[in-house]
This record gives C-alpha cells, structure tokens and sequence, in this order.
DNA sequence: TTGTTTGATAAACAGTGTTTAGTATATTTG
DNA sequence: CAAATATACTAAACACTGTTTATCAAACAA
C-alpha cells in the first residue's frame, strides 16, 4: 500500500523545506537571527507547525550542523588525500582555517555554540562527524610521530593541541580580538601564525 | 555648591547599583540569563530607567568587561612577578586557563562574544586592558625569544600562537567538544595539552 | 455513514530589548 | 513666594522571541 509511504515521504519533504528555510535565513541573517517565526513565515505555514517536525529550535540547529560538517568536508578532500603525513597536518590546518574564516555562521553552530549541546549523551551521537574527523586528525599525528619520532607520545594530546591552536586562531578572528592587537593584518597575521605553529612541532 | 555634586555621586552611585546588579544576576543565571528587566527587578526601578544610565545593553556589558580583567588580574600576579621569561610564559598560560575554566561566563564576555565588539574603534578604547595583557605577553615572548635564541624572530606572532592555543583550549572546554572526543579526564588533558604546547615550543 | 486519526493553526503565555509620551518632584528664575 | 523650567522616573507600547494548548477541518477506517 503505497498510500503509507506517499504520508510518509511528504512529512519528510516538508522537514526538508524547513531544514533548507533554515539555513537559508541563517546565511541571510546569522545564527542569532535565526528564528522559527522567520522559519515558519519563509515555507508559508505556522509556527507552531514545525514543533510538529522538530522537537524544539536546538534540534534544527543541529540538523544543521551536520550539513555544516558536509560543507566542511569539501574543504577537506584535498588534504585527506595527502600521502605524507606531516604535509596532511599542513593542509588539514589550512584548510580548518579557511573553512573557519569563510564560513563564520557554521563554524559557529558546529565548534562555537553550545546551544546543541545540552545533553552530553545525545551529543556524542550527533557529533560523530566532529569525531571522526577528530579521529583521522588524531591517527595523522600518530603517523607524523613515528615518522619523525618526536618526543610527543600521545598522539590524541597533540590532536588536541593542534585543533585547539587553529580553534583559538578563527575563534579569535571571528571575535575581532586580532584586529584589535594588530590592526589590518589580519590574514597575514593569521597565515604565520599558523605556520610558526606548524614548525614548532614538526619541524625543529 | 556641593549641590551639583552631590547630584553627580547619587547618578555614579544608580550606575554603580545597575552594574552590580548585572554582575549578580550573570554570575547566577549567566551570561544568556541577563536581561535589563531582572535587572531592573533587583534594583527596584523601571527597566526604561536603566537607559538613562547606559546606552544599550552592549554598554552594559563592555562596563562588565572591564570588572572581567581585574578578576583576571588576579591570577595573573604570580606569573606576572615571576623574573625568568619562558617560567613566567608558562605560569602566564596556566593562570590564563584556570581563569578561563574557573570563570566561563566572565571568560565569554571578555574574550567570546562579539556583542561588545560591534564598533571597532570603540573596541580598541575599551578593549586596553587586554591589549595591555597582549603586550605583556609580547615583551615576555620576545625576552624568550633572545634568551633561547629561538628561530621565530616576530614576538607578537609568537604570543598569538600562544594566547590561541590557550584560547581554543578554553573556548574547546567551555563548549564541551574536549568531553566528546576524550569523556572523563578534561583537567588531565588541558593540563598536558598545555604542556605539550610550551614544551614544543621552547623546550626542544 | 459514523468514528477516529492526522495535520495544521490561532491564540495565548512568558519572556526579550528598546522607545515614547507623560508625570511628579526638585530646582531655578522672575 | 509663585511661576517656569529642568530633572528623574515610569507606564505602556512596539516589535520581537520560543513554546504550548485547545480547536478545527479534512482524510482515513470501520
């Protein structure tokens, strides 16, 4: 009976449109514009209709975010497919900056907000793209490590270390804080930072 | 005529009243949770009345700001008194960190949100006390730097590198993404992290 | 043709930041 | 001292926000 499944998939088209109204706004107005009236106003039905499709805002948010972490991706495919490991980390590095200053609204939802993130079981079930890429930055390192025997043991201690040097640098640029200690040299200054990064690790 | 006077020190003292309020009511229902109406609840006026003594909210908070980095001064006066120059950046990280995870809704306003920074002009003027914590770092980077004869040549680079690498950890905590990726042992592994950031740094 | 389920919504609730028009009090001036 | 002005304050409104509830009409099943 194909009359179930039509239901079905006209409820998923209509979450669809919700999903794409939302991140349409989100890229109009930002995260902080973003609101389920707006939502509700652009697909032309209620508001309260979408509470029929998510369970509140944070979980369109993070429907959202797993997008985000596709268009991350693209960003990726060049550096993924790095041979040598610690060039991988270079590229992988470039492009988490890239990706972070040109797309300040997703890179807030997924690394920034801790909106979605309110129950840390429910978390790491959606986060999983997060991890994973955490997961190949961290077996990367373990590989560079061993190539170049650095001191560095834990090759998930120096993952994090790595993710949270680029984090703090786009967090900063995204909050102004580089242009104010050092004004209208923003790329540049984020560009050596990085790379005096890159070489006190690997290459001493 | 001490009249006019006397005028002067009871609108300093309502303004007084109205920070502290603020600084009350973030502490307890943080940063989100602070609104001009419970501010204006606990000081016992109209919320119109909050308007004759700050512009906007933003204002509000840059005054909050400030409070932020005598707190934040607090944890630095050890490190800040200490003479070696690469002991001094290490204690200069800790404290940062333990301030950063010690006090996240003071953190957020100080280093976070961007709601603060929307004029950039009006930023570097009220943003002096971290420029001034910046500079610090910069001097005490660039006494390293020729004590180690390190290769990175540029001090105000190197203290980005550092002040990121300090900010991501602390923004990666505050979000819960270290949790995610490594559950259970947040302290240890800021701690190490930590050290495996200045280690490579200066100690190679 | 009933009865029931489904999908959508209007309206309300409890908030938010901010503005405006108006009032009561205090100060200054004639 | 009385009238005029300046000051300090606020009630009420505006335009929003997320979310819930009661209602209602249409589609489906018996």
């Amino acid at each position: 009976m194909g009359l179930a499944e039509r239901k079905e998939r006209e409820k998923a088209e209509l979450k669809e449109m919700i999903l794409q109204a939302a991140k349409k706004i989100m890229l109009k107005h930002g995260q902080e514009g973003l609101s389920i009236r707006k939502i509700a106003n652009d697909i032309e039905y209620s508001p309260a209709t979408i509470y029929l499709y998510f369970k509140d805002k944070d979980e369109i948010l993070h429907e959202l975010m797993e997008l985000g972490f596709l268009k991350m991706n693209k960003y990726m495919t060049a550096a993924f497919a790095e041979g040598d490991a610690v060039q991988r980390i270079y590229l992988i590095g470039e492009a988490y900056i890239n990706f972070g200053l040109e797309n300040k609204d997703w890179y807030d939802l997924m690394f920034s907000s801790d909106k979605p993130m309110k129950h840390i079981e429910k978390c790491r079930e959606d986060w999983d793209q997060g991890m994973m890429m955490f997961d190949f930055l961290a077996n990367t390192c373990k590989e560079a490590i061993d190539r170049l025997s650095l001191k560095s043991q834990d090759e998930r201690i120096l993952a994090l270390q790595l993710w949270s040097c680029v984090h703090g640098l786009v967090m900063l640029a995204h909050s102004e804080r580089i242009e104010i200690v050092e004004p209208n040299q923003k790329e540049t200054l984020i560009k050596k930072t990085l790379d005096s990064m890159l070489v006190s690790i690997f290459d001493k």
